[in-house]
RNA sequence: GGCUGGGUGGCAGAGUGGUCAUGCAGCGGACUGCAACUCCGCGUACGCCGGUUCAAUUCCGACCCCAGCCUCCA
């Protein structure tokens, strides 16, 4: 396999294939997005993160990205939800995007260049809709919804390679009696007067969530994009049925690529609203520094599903924390460009090779390993070495902030800086009058406070034990 | 049941037909006033059974086990 190629696994065909965009130097890219009802939990994340360093790469890689993230605003979770709580669904939304962004931001995941949101897409819904109902490949039931036909797509269930005859067969799909097919689904749900609704040729009613992410990604990429990504638990019937209605309406090729992140697990189980085992990005950050949330999604590929623990949080607290020891002596900030060099080599190779973080990870620590190596002998060689560490930790989003702040942030306890200082030039001056047992007491008095005191022949740094 | 993807050393997690992942933890050594950090080194890891091969954790077949999807879900 050649390292200078992009290699992406595509779920479509099931193999990793060369990447080559629609248009040279372009690429589109759509992700489904969030449905903001709740606040968003560590799957989530392991989404948001997944794609974010693909953009990352993939712009890093020369290519122009257009990334578009839709929300998901209307829906009958977030009218439900808006019911319980006595107010308006736009007011429920509201509230979450917002948190949601926060999560974001904390996580430090790019803004995607496009977020629409359904609400706000409406008319190309409709359009959409339109489209298929005159294709005959919807039709309006007696109920009022209209229905996706999709007996008409020859290639439904290809991406998921679900057997159409069996998808029919299926005891789990409920009998319908407006349906002509029970594997048919809603475009279009018809609304009462009361309910949130807008008005259509069919009737007032509201969009299905399927046709949402066909129309909005149409709208924003065209009919044709490089790039779809999401959830695996989104292949179906979710991806499937966007095939479906986007090439039924358009005629052409959806998307190209199909990426799909793997789930995160507790206690084997996955992740998720329905089973309630979910753990919020914001009560977990409340723990744990946002940087240890990324790395610890960065560790595993991301196809691969992951198992949530507190285990893994504090050996990815324990990884860092290596990284940023080594950083620590050097002055990063001055940007200098290291070409040429075998770890950055060996970092896009990784990278290269279907977005393999873990791999990528491997030759930072080779680095930082290089790093320490050199760092008294040649100092100068060292310092340039933490500057490629910090322009490769960029791309995967960590590593960026300054080393003092990370080994001392306090995620527990809150022990004072200042008293910590005293007592580390308490220390020190007991250290210059030779008085080992003083010395060992202050020691000792830093660690109770969850501070350890390393020394060395430039005098003496703190970090927080974890 | 069908369809995906997996089963790797104490834990996490890559990968490969034949000297190496890597990280965390552990052990030994160096460094240190003692430590910590760091560096060097160490541990007969590849679910089970067959097959192909000079050689298999890696390929093929059977089997066992796990997870996901098949209903809303990132």
């Amino acid at each position: 396999m050649s390292k200078s190629e992009l290699h992406i696994y595509n779920t479509w065909s099931r193999k990793k294939e060369i990447f080559q965009p629609l248009e040279a130097g372009k690429i589109n890219m759509y992700v489904c997005g969030l449905t903001t009802y709740d606040y968003c939990h560590i799957g989530h994340a392991r989404m948001l993160v997944a794609f974010d360093i693909i953009v990352r790469h993939l712009r890093n890689s020369g290519y122009e990205v257009t990334y578009v993230r839709n929300i998901t605003d209307i829906d009958d979770k977030i009218l439900a939800r808006a019911q319980e709580n006595g107010e308006a669904f736009t007011s429920l939304t509201e509230r979450f995007i917002k948190a949601t962004h926060e999560d974001e931001m904390a996580l430090g995941i790019l803004p995607p260049d496009k977020e629409p949101r359904a609400t706000a897409h409406i008319d190309q819904i409709i359009d959409m809709i339109s489209v298929l109902v005159a294709r005959e490949a919807a039709y309006r039931a007696n109920n009022g919804d209209v229905y996706y036909s999709v007996r008409q797509f020859a290639d439904y269930g290809k991406l998921s390679n679900k057997n159409p005859e069996e998808l029919l067969a299926g005891a789990r799909i409920e009998v319908d009696e407006d349906k002509r097919d029970p594997r048919d689904f809603a475009l279009w749900k018809a609304a009462a007067d009361g309910e949130v609704g807008w008005d259509s040729p069919w009737g007032y009613g509201r969009p299905g969530w399927h046709i949402e992410c066909s129309a909005m990604s149409t709208c924003c990429l065209g009919n044709s994009f490089d790039i779809h990504g999401g959830g695996s638990d989104l292949m179906f019937p979710h991806h499937e049925n966007e095939i479906a209605q986007s090439e039924a309406a358009t005629g052409v090729k959806f998307a190209r690529y199909w990426l799909h992140n793997g789930s995160v697990r507790v206690d084997n189980e996955k992740m998720s609203k329905s089973l309630g085992n979910f753990f919020t990005v914001r009560e977990v950050l409340e723990k744990y520094p946002a940087e240890v949330v990324r790395y610890l999604l960065l560790a595993s590929h991301y196809r691969s599903p992951i198992n949530y623990s507190d285990q893994g949080l504090e050996q990815a607290a324990a990884s860092l924390e290596r990284f940023y020891a080594g950083l620590r002596p050097f002055d990063t900030a001055a940007a200098r460009d290291i070409v040429n060099s075998r770890f950055e080599k060996a970092f896009k190779a990784a990278m290269n090779d279907d977005f393999n973080t873990p791999v990528a990870l491997g030759v930072l620590f080779d680095l930082v390993r290089e790093i320490n190596r050199c760092k008294d002998a040649e100092p100068e060689v060292a310092a340039d070495l933490a500057r490629l560490l910090v322009k490769l930790g960029s791309t995967l989003g960590i590593l960026q902030q300054s080393p003092e702040v990370f080994l001392q942030q306090t995620s527990r306890e809150k022990p004072d800086a200042e008293i910590i200082k005293a007592l580390i030039a308490e220390r020190q001056q007991a250290r210059a009058d030779r008085d080992w047992a003083l010395a060992d007491q202050i020691r000792a008095r830093l660690a109770a406070m969850n501070v350890v005191v390393e020394d060395s022949a430039k005098g003496s740094v703190w970090r927080i034990e974890r």
